[in-house]
DNA sequence: CATACATACCTCGGCTTCCGAGGTATATCC
DNA sequence: GGATATACCTCGGAAGCCGAGGTATGTATG
């Protein structure tokens, strides 16, 4: 189970990259992400629609109905300019935290303590 | 600036991270993390001193009252083994997300949306 | 037909946590 | 004496996950 704080941080990007490879519908999403991550990463669908809905709000993201060959209906999402855009913002300050650990997670972070 | 979000998630690895090298004072951690990060990451005050707080209040690291040489009273925090345990969970946490997220950025993530 | 299960969506409220604003105090420099 | 840097602290507003609860349909089983 991860620190409810880094699923926070984490979802916006998440989402955002998922969305990046094409659309999908909330119900997938949840899948792909478990698969993709071997289980390290859950999201619960009271996690995953209303970080949707905000996207959407935001204009992240847009979204259609359409029902499957099996009859179900589906919403589906696909990234707009400003998701894309939002997701490279994302993507820089995710690795900008990220540099700032690798660094001080090597022996050596470049400072000086005691 | 950062997201409220990112911050949320990374202080505490970054706070366990940094005190791993060696005791620190609150000005001085904010300090050695602006160098650090070159500027990509801000802690004010208000960020710090609460955390601070609720880790030693967690365990995770103790403080010790010393006077510099200038004269002046600093809270001098260290790790305690609980943190160091911490830390190891945190780390691992974070690199899980990570794992994630440089999946979804390569061009072929294991999955095929749409 | 009745039951069970997977699919597929939604909302509400509690909980956690940063962080801006405001506060106190001392050392040094001009 | 005044400005600046050092060094600590607290409070309250705001943001956002997520467990619990809800609705609805397709398929399979006996």
């Amino acid at each position: 189970m991860l620190p409810k704080v880094l699923v926070a941080a984490s979802v916006k990007p998440i989402m955002l990259s998922i969305l990046a490879h094409g659309e999908s519908y909330g119900y997938q999403i949840i899948q792909r992400l478990h698969d993709l991550s071997e289980g390290t990463v859950e999201w619960t669908d009271g996690t995953l629609y209303p970080v949707l809905h905000r996207l959407e709000g935001e204009g992240l993201i847009a979204s259609t109905w359409r029902v499957s060959e099996a009859g179900r209906r589906r919403k589906y999402y696909h990234l707009t300019d400003a998701g894309q855009a939002a997701l490279a913002v994302e993507k820089r300050q995710w690795l900008d935290v990220h540099a700032v650990l690798v660094k001080l997670w090597s022996p050596n972070p470049g400072f000086q303590l005691t």
